[in-house]
DNA sequence: ATTATATATCGCAATATTACGATAAATAAT
DNA sequence: ATTATTTATCGTAATATTGCGATATATAAT
């Protein structure tokens, strides 16, 4: 995160931004995205989807487990992971549904620059 | 990023994904929290409100800018700033009021690590 | 026991982010 | 015109992130 001065905020806010944080990834939104379409996964789904390496993809994975976002069953030689938070759900596919539309220079017309 | 494929996903995933990356650094969910509390600010109030420099605040107000998050104003020698949609607006307040409860360890019980 | 399968972690290089002071730019006030 | 005031940008150093191959770990199958 570069220099953050972390100690400065509420925890709270932290939490939450490292919520954010971790859907602040391609990657890591596909996989979230895939989990709202199947439910589950294990790390070789998300190996098959996504143009990454399977360490790449498990180490995107443990990030969304340290935010708190998904959660990981093990299951023989596989970890089967969902999304672990019922709101979460909620919260991205209400996201998903709204037309965010956010053009890039949103007003030029009346913005500094 | 890092060295992030950017090439190989959708659109809305990117899109997506830059919304919540900039929502993803205390600083700038500060300030919109701000932004949901007050109405409006001008950089001089994150100043006061947060311990960075002046030249930190204005580039996060910048990366909330080009997220589509807020939008700014120009107001005499100062630029008046305010979320740029009310569904953000409606997203983020839906959030705070959601109890996200994430403890770290969410399934130390049945997880790998 | 050996081999196959699946995931996690290590070590490294390339790149991005963050923060700061200094400075530029632009309007307001004297 | 000069001086304040306010915000944006530049240059730089410190740190974090990303991705990969290689390897470790752990269960399942033969």
């Amino acid at each position: 995160m570069g220099v953050t001065k972390i100690d400065s905020y509420s925890p709270s806010v932290l939490t939450l931004s490292e919520v954010f944080k971790a859907l602040g990834h391609p990657a890591r939104l596909a996989i979230v995205q895939y989990l709202i379409d199947k439910g589950t996964c294990i790390c070789g789904d998300i190996v098959d989807e996504l143009p990454l390496a399977q360490a790449s993809i498990s180490r995107h994975l443990q990030e969304l487990k340290n935010a708190g976002i998904i959660k990981g069953q093990i299951s023989g030689t596989s970890v089967c992971y969902c999304l672990s938070d019922a709101h979460l759900n909620a919260i991205l596919t209400l996201i998903n549904s709204i037309n965010l539309s956010i053009p890039k220079s949103c007003c030029d017309d009346e913005c500094t620059s």
